[in-house]
DNA sequence: ATCATTTATATGCATAAGTCACATAAAGGC
DNA sequence: GCCTTTATGTGACTTATGCATATAAATGAT
């Protein structure tokens, strides 16, 4: 357990109990970058492991995840071999995943006011010091 | 699969797939209860139920949770036999439970800015109709 | 007094999700 | 040939979650 004397801390480096964190962004992540344009996994794992949009770059992950889109029918995938390196297995979004990126924005949108909920309320709680707020017991 | 053909359905209801959703609030949401006034797990469902806060509602996870955050120092609990009905089991929060919601909260506003970056990225996309925004490939 | 109902807490098991370590293999440089 | 980089994967394990079900105290009805 962390010692939680530096409450701003970066808590993945030493919390694994934060490893029960809101997760679940890769999926929709991966299809908005398919929708973009067609791309190939490890180019999508250089992609994630350089912005922070999405905290997981576990390869296995990734290629798990894009081939069970594949099964699916949210993506299709077609061997390149042009380039230097060994050949790429490139994924190209379908409607069906593009239809799937809608309902997923659908969703994260409800979860973004629901983290916007709680933090309002959490806020409320430490900024008026005691939490005189709706108290009920 | 769901159809997809009603683009704004309700995803829960249809689409298991989707189980497969952002989920991690209800750990934070119950420290926040609980840091506005002790309460019991029953009562706690209850609030679940009502609201849209927090999409889980089931009882097994809830009581599971409760005894885990017990464990790790996060809750204390005591029985109360007072009222009329079964004894509730009472949970208080700790100054560790306050120190993780602390955390928990930063972290969530991570997710949250993260969130609104994706659906920025998102609605981007839709709006520009063909995703001509920094397209790579 | 017994039986159904409500309140309340919990366990058991199956599956889903995520992590970690490692295996494979092509190309290019030396 | 051998090492490194690029690239794709598999296997085994742990944790998280969901669903069904068990238990039990009090209360109200009969």
């Amino acid at each position: 357990m962390c010692s939680g004397q530096d409450r701003d801390h970066e808590d993945r480096e030493c919390c694994p109990q934060f490893a029960g964190r809101v997760r679940g962004f890769l999926q929709p992540w991966i299809l908005l970058q398919l929708s973009r344009g067609s791309a190939h996994g490890y180019e999508l794992l250089e992609r994630l492991s350089e912005g922070e949009d999405v905290a997981n770059a576990d390869p296995g992950f990734l290629y798990r995840t894009l081939r069970g889109f594949e099964e699916e029918g949210l993506v299709r995938s077609s061997w390149d071999t042009a380039g230097s390196g060994p050949a790429r297995r490139v994924y190209a979004i379908t409607d069906l995943g593009r239809e799937y990126l809608h309902a997923w924005a659908v969703h994260l949108r409800r979860t973004r006011d629901r983290l916007n909920r709680f933090l309002a309320d959490y806020e409320a709680l430490t900024t008026g010091e005691g939490g005189e707020r709706d108290v009920r017991a």
